[in-house]
DNA sequence: ATAGGTTGTCGAAGCGCTTCGACTCGACTG
DNA sequence: CAGTCGAGTCGAAGCGCTTCGACAACCTAT
C-alpha cells in the first residue's frame, strides 16, 4: 500500500508539501504540484480513509437511512437511494447504508463514531424517534419526507398537498364532478408518514373550491382488494367519472376491472395517478400522472446536505413543485345520461 | 466526543485495558471489565472509526456495488441490497453504497484508500471489466451473478440453468408439449449479464430430454411488445399450451392479453413465471413462479465475504436451489381437439 | 523453597494523514 | 537600501486507536 510518504520521497518533497498539493490549502509552485501529481500517478496512491478521516476529523461519508420495510414503494425508493449516492460522489462524498431496523441506534452509532459527516433518512414518519437525536446533535442531517414539526430539521419531499390539489384541478377542468380517490393501503394511514394525508388534504381543499364531490377509499393493492373497493365506490356514488389512484400497486388492476365491467378509460372514467413515470408509461393505458420526481429528491437532499456541510445551508423545507403530464387515461366527462 | 482515554481515566485503568475489554483479544479480571463497561456506557462511549481503522487496518465496511441501470429488476435488487446491509450488521459490518457509474475506478478507489475491508459487487457481466482488478487484489470480494470465467472468484446466483428446467419439467408434467419462452428485453441479452442464456440453456436441454418443442422469444416488457410477440407466438406454433415468462413487466400484459382473445388460464393455456414471490402473488391470476431469492442471495453473499474475511472461506461458486411454488396460472393441458 | 507458568495490566510505539508555526527567498515599497 | 510582505516549503505535533513487549503478582510443580 502506497502512503503519502512514499508519494513525497518519490517526489523529493515533504510529506506535508503533497498533503498541500491534495487539498490545495496552501499555495504550491506549478513545478511541485505537476512533479507530485506525477508521482501520485506513477505510484498509484489513494489516501488511506482512516488516517484522513482521524486527521481532518471528517470522513467524507454520509449515511442513508432507508427504510427496512422492502414491500412498499420499492422503486421510488432504489431511485433515491442510486440518485443520493451519484450525486453524493459528484461531491466527494461516499455513502454508507444504514437500514431502518436499527432504529435510533444507528444514529447514535454513526455520529458517536465519526464514520459518517452527515445523514439522510427516508421514509420519516410524522412523530420519528430519531428525530429528537437528530436535533440534538450538530452532525448535519437531511429528511426525505416531512414530519409533524419540522422545527430545526432541514426537509425534503415532493408537495404532495400541491399534488392532490392539481389531479382534481385536472379533472374539473375536463368536467368530471364526482371523483373517487384510491388511497394507499389502512397501513400506510396508520404509521403516518404523512405524504397521503397532504395529498388528501391538498385534493379536499382544491375540491371544495371547485365545488367537486370527493369519496376517499384506502385500498391495499392487489384485485382483489381493488375490486371489492370498486364497487362500493360505484355503489355510494354511481356518478363517479374521476378517479385519482395513489397506491401503485392498485393501478393495472382498476384499469382491469374498469374493463371488465365495460367502462372506457379515458371516453367513460378518467384515471390520474400519482406514482413514478416508469409505472405510468408502462400500464395498459398510459396514465396520465404526478410524477415522484425521485431522483431529483435525492439529488436535492445531497445538495442541501454539501451546503450545510460548507456552513452554508440554513434549516427549512423545499416542497418540490408536482407536475401533472397529460396522458392517455384522461378525457372530457361523458354527458350526463 | 468521548475518546478511549477519557473512560480509561473514568474507569481508572490504562487506555490499553479499555482496548482489550473491547476486542476480547486478551483476558481481563471480571471486576476490571465490569467497571469499565460501566464507564463506557455512563459515558456515552463510540469508538472512533477513523482511528480504528488506521490502527487496525480493517475498517470492518463492506463495498457493496449496485447497478446503476435502474430501469430493470429493481425490486429485486433493492431487497439484495437491503439483505446485504443487514446481515453485515449482524456480523459487526456497515455497508458502503457503490454506483456501478464509477466501474473500474470505484474498485480501485475502494480498494486503493482501505475504505472498506470487501466487496460485493452486484449484475455481473460475462466478461465484466472489474474482474481483473478483483483477482489481482488480495481484498475479498464476492459476486451476484456468474460471469463467463469464475476462476479464481467467489460467486452467489439463482441456478437458472436449473430453474429453466423446472419450470418446462412443471409443464410437461401437466401434459403440455409445446413451450413458448417470453424472455427478457434483447438489451438484457446483448449485455450479456448471463442470466437470461442460463435459463435459456437449461430450459431446452430438459425440453429435450423431455421431447417438448420450445419457442422462445425475447420481449421488452409493455402491453404493445408482448402483444406483437403474442400474436407472432400463436402464429407460428397454434398449438402452445404452456409459457414461461422471464420478464416480470411482461407478466401482466401477457395475462390480459390471454384473457383478451379469449384464452383461459390455467383452462386452456399454463404461464410459469421466474420472479418474485411479491409479483406472483399480486398478479391478476395468482402465478406458479419460481422465486428469485434476493434476500437469500444477500445473506449468503455477506456469510460468503465474512468467511473469507475471517480466512476460512476458499473461491467457489454457490448456486442456490430454485424453488417451484404452485399457485393458480398452471393446470393440466387441454385435451387435443 | 525455587524455577517456571499464568493471568492481568500497563506503557509506548506506531498507523498515515492534516495542519500549525516557522523558515527561506525573492519582490516590492518608501 | 533597509524593511516588509507574500509565496512556497518544511518539520513536528498530534488525531484516537491497536498491539507488542514488559512486568508484577500469583499459582503450581518439583
Amino acid at each position: 500500500m502506497v502512503t503519502l510518504a512514499e508519494v513525497a520521497q518519490h517526489a523529493g518533497v515533504s510529506a506535508s508539501t503533497v498533503s498541500y498539493v491534495l487539498s490545495g490549502k496552501r499555495s504550491i509552485s506549478v513545478s511541485t504540484r505537476q512533479r507530485v501529481e506525477r508521482s501520485i500517478h506513477e505510484l498509484g496512491y489513494h489516501p488511506n480513509a482512516g488516517a484522513r478521516a482521524l486527521a481532518s476529523n471528517r470522513s467524507n461519508i454520509i449515511a442513508l437511512m432507508v427504510p427496512l420495510r422492502t414491500d412498499m414503494y420499492v422503486p421510488v425508493m432504489m431511485e433515491i437511494a442510486i440518485a443520493v449516492a451519484t450525486s453524493a460522489r459528484t461531491h466527494g462524498y461516499d455513502v454508507l447504508l444504514l437500514t431502518g431496523e436499527e432504529g435510533a441506534d444507528a444514529v447514535r452509532r454513526v455520529t458517536g463514531s465519526g464514520l459518517a459527516d452527515a445523514m439522510i433518512m427516508m421514509d420519516v414518519e410524522l412523530d420519528d424517534e430519531r428525530l429528537p437525536l437528530l436535533r440534538g446533535t450538530d452532525q448535519p442531517s437531511v429528511l426525505i419526507g416531512l414530519p409533524a414539526d419540522t422545527e430545526g430539521l432541514t426537509c425534503v419531499d415532493l408537495d404532495f398537498g400541491a399534488t392532490g390539489a392539481l389531479c382534481v384541478e385536472h379533472l374539473a377542468m375536463l368536467g368530471h364532478r364526482d371523483i373517487a380517490v384510491i388511497g394507499e393501503a389502512p397501513a400506510v394511514y396508520e404509521r403516518h408518514t404523512g405524504f397521503a394525508e397532504r395529498t388528501l388534504d391538498g385534493l379536499r381543499s382544491r375540491s371544495r373550491e371547485l365545488g367537486l364531490r370527493v369519496l376517499h377509499r384506502p385500498c391495499e393493492g392487489g384485485y382483489d382488494a381493488m375490486s371489492l373497493t370498486l364497487s362500493r365506490i360505484f355503489d355510494e356514488r354511481p356518478a363517479t367519472t374521476g378517479f385519482v389512484v395513489q397506491n401503485e400497486s392498485a393501478v393495472e388492476p382498476l384499469l382491469a376491472l374498469l374493463r371488465q365491467q365495460g367502462r372506457a378509460v379515458p371516453e367513460d372514467v378518467s384515471v390520474v395517478a400519482i406514482c413514478p413515470e416508469q409505472v405510468a408509461t408502462q400500464a395498459s393505458v398510459r396514465l396520465t400522472s404526478v410524477a415522484i420526481p425521485a431522483q431529483e429528491m435525492g439529488r436535492t437532499a445531497v445538495e442541501r446536505l454539501v451546503a450545510k456541510l460548507g456552513g452554508q445551508g440554513e434549516d427549512d423545507v423545499v416542497l418540490i413543485a408536482p407536475e401533472l403530464t397529460v396522458r392517455a387515461s384522461t378525457g372530457p366527462a361523458p354527458a350526463a345520461p
